[in-house]
RNA sequence: UCCAGCAUAGCUCAAUGGCAGAGCAAUCGGCUGUUAACCGAUGGGUUCCUGGUUCGAGUCCAGGUGCUGGAGCCA
């Protein structure tokens, strides 16, 4: 009697009788011999037919297997240094094979795809190896994420996709129709994860967020997953302690449980062995200098006009990715001009044009994957800034209500899910790192 | 919103202004160790759309549409 397992088992299982259940992921056959490659989503083993092992049905069968074809096949376990697969090694002597559905022609062949087209087949797609090794590590990143936390002493507290006003008054919002009034899709927690401060110390939230700007880059999405821990009676300097923990941790998690399908990826390991605390920080002024040198150094007209800078300037993406290329490791820029950045953000003692703001750039080009500070906690402070922005005094009463009742130092920031996924496997663009991307020119599937 | 590039078979791409082509996929046949197998055969086209130049346009020109990358903005 045959074990019903999965092909991630195999190894357990060599010189038994097996039922595995899945897809055709690619059949060859050399006549009476045939090569079908099954998965099942745990992974990917070879099954092996021969004409005489079997009834003349069955083989007929096996040589006209389509492409992503449902079979249930049960046969015995051997291992065998020829079988490619996931994890390979193994490979399953076909005794019976049973359709489940025979696939019709499949779109996505062996070959090479535009990225148009396999867009078009997203809902494909995701069976495809690489597809299934990203969308695998961005699962147990965002484990590793909440594990840490949830073993830290952080509480997950849900805050709402709906909103009534903008978060940050920047960017552009996704606006509903609530019942014949005006709502928002929620870009942060953020303002929502100070109040749950007040009960609950260290919290974070998780989920969907919705930026509706124009952008079309490998670094934009629409809609977009983002982790927002906020924590009272915190620093800046407790902030990017706490942000280096945790990130080390992540990459330490997927090269621990996800090793093949970094693999898949063909990712260099000794890149993300690396990743190890303290990171490197430096002050926004610092940035700006190293810019500046870098402008006054290179010879290329066209850097020299891309890295351009004057003090008192944001970043723009040429800036972080020149940042983060003097690094080895991800490098805090802290300090930011108060000028470009959000409302609530703390301003530096004695020093308010700049404010106790950090940004994370990730190496290797990928730029910046968290974006965080310290708030304002003093109420007559955050009441003039309110003002002074024009933001309307109604909708921010209760967020302002917060400094009145055992208002404290406090900290937090956001990491984007994608630009992290994208970041530790290694992705030239963002659209792999989420099962369905919404883009500027796409929300099919 | 701005800048640049691209659009030909199901897919990836060729084709000097002069017969619309290849590989893969599909279909049929062959092959007992394939790794994107290989060998032979067959079918497959609104060359993105509209208009123009020309004896003749996939190719040149104008407008449009779609897509891709980048800037700004951001995670």
């Amino acid at each position: 009697m045959a074990t019903q397992i999965t092909i991630n088992q195999i190894a357990d299982y060599d010189g038994q009788e097996v039922e595995l259940r899945g897809w055709v992921y690619h059949r060859t056959g050399k006549g009476r011999l045939q090569f079908v490659q099954m998965r099942d989503g745990t992974g990917i083993v070879q099954c092996v037919a021969f004409k005489k092992e079997m009834t003349e049905d069955d083989f007929a069968l096996v040589k006209s297997l389509t492409q992503e074809s449902s079979v249930i096949i049960t046969g015995s376990v051997r291992a065998d240094e020829r079988a490619p697969g996931i994890p390979g090694g193994y490979e399953v002597g076909i005794q019976n094979i049973e359709l489940v559905q025979m696939a019709e022609e499949y779109p996505i062949t062996p070959k090479e795809h535009g990225t148009e087209f396999l867009m078009d087949n997203r809902h494909l797609w995701v069976r495809s190896r690489r597809q299934w090794a990203i969308l695998r590590i961005r699962a147990t990143i965002i484990s590793a994420l909440r594990n840490w936390l949830d073993d830290n002493g952080y509480l997950l507290v849900d805050t709402p996709i709906i909103t009534p006003a903008a978060g940050e008054e920047t960017t552009t919002l996704f606006e509903i129709d609530y019942f014949g009034q005006p709502a928002f899709l929620a870009q942060t927690g953020q303002l929502y994860n100070e109040a749950n401060i007040g009960s609950f110390g260290k919290v974070y939230c998780f989920g969907p967020t919705f930026r509706a700007e124009k952008s079309k880059t490998r670094r934009h999405l629409m809609e977009f997953w983002m982790l927002e821990p906020e924590m009272a009676f915190f620093s800046l300097e407790d902030l990017m302690d706490m942000e280096e923990q945790l990130i080390s941790a992540v990459v330490a998690r997927v090269l621990e449980k996800r090793k093949p399908e970094l693999d898949i990826l063909e990712r260099d390991l000794s890149q993300l062995e690396s990743i190890t605390a303290p990171f490197y920080r430096i002050t926004y002024d610092e940035a700006v200098e190293r810019l500046q040198k870098l402008v006054a150094e290179t010879d290329d007209p066209e850097q020299k006009e891309l890295l351009n800078i004057e003090w008192g300037e944001d970043f723009g993406s040429p800036h972080e990715t020149a940042i983060a290329a003097m690094f080895d490791k991800p490098v805090f820029v802290y300090h930011y001009p108060t000028a470009v950045k959000a409302f609530y953000m703390q301003p530096v003692d004695g020093r308010p044009e700049v404010c106790r703001s950090v940004d994370l750039l990730a190496p290797e080009g990928y730029g910046e994957i968290t974006g965080g500070s310290e708030r304002i906690y003093d109420k007559d402070l955050l009441e003039e800034r309110v003002r002074t922005i024009g933001l309307p005094r109604e909708a921010y009463a209760w967020y302002l209500d917060l400094r009145r009742f055992g208002s404290v130092p406090h900290a937090g920031f956001g990491i984007g899910i994608e630009r992290t996924v994208a970041w530790i496997c290694g992705l030239p663009h963002i659209r792999e790192t989420i099962p369905y991307a919404r883009m500027l020119n796409r929300m099919y599937p």
